[in-house]
DNA sequence: GATGTCGACGTGG
DNA sequence: CCACGTCGACATC
């Protein structure tokens, strides 16, 4: 056992669109994998048998992913784990936090709403770098004039979660 | 509308 | 230093 690294635990969600992956760290939960389109990764545990509060705060991520999987408010989450972030990310993946289901904001306003309206590009950087996408909602942020913008992952993730959602938007 | 350009800026190499 | 992003504003056709 390395001391240095982090406990982290991956632990599978099998839902009506796949398998996703979700990676606890001592922290919380620390990340979020959409179904591998090639469902041939089958690493569903790494390590030792999850603690009690792993295992507790999994259960907690299983339920509201499900809840969002239909648009539906998360419900409660266990401690989301931001500490991979830069200051400047962790700044934007707080700001969106606050959009709620069936909400969405422009890569400007958030930009605007962290403080560095100029930093829009920025913006989209961190949204790519967001470890725990649906619950850190980057799918609501969409290019100016509600046009859908871009994705890390699979652009159909984005349409998905937004349609579930309720949200309107162009191509 | 559809393209093309350029500016702005955090991040990783 | 450089290139690259889930971009935005503007110019031009």
């Amino acid at each position: 056992m390395g001391s240095s690294a982090t406990t982290q635990h991956s632990l599978a969600i099998s839902t009506a669109e796949g398998e996703f992956l979700a990676r606890y760290s001592a922290k919380g939960l620390c990340g979020l994998e959409f179904p591998s389109s090639a469902r041939s990764t089958r690493a569903s545990v790494v390590g030792s048998e999850p603690s009690r509060q792993v295992k507790s705060w999994h259960a907690l991520t299983a339920q509201a992913l499900d809840r969002a999987l239909h648009g539906s408010p998360p419900g409660s989450l266990p401690p989301l784990d931001f500490s991979v972030g830069t200051g400047f990310q962790r700044s934007v993946w707080r700001a969106m936090r606050r959009i709620a289901p069936g909400q969405t904001r422009s890569y400007g306003q958030m930009a605007r709403a962290i403080g560095r309206p100029k930093a829009v590009r920025a913006v989209g950087g961190a949204c790519g770098a967001n470890p725990i996408p649906v619950f850190i909602p980057c799918h609501r942020v969409l290019a100016a004039r509600q046009r859908l913008g871009g994705f890390s992952s699979d652009i159909n993730w984005k349409r998905k979660l937004l349609a579930r959602e309720g949200v309107r938007f162009f191509e």
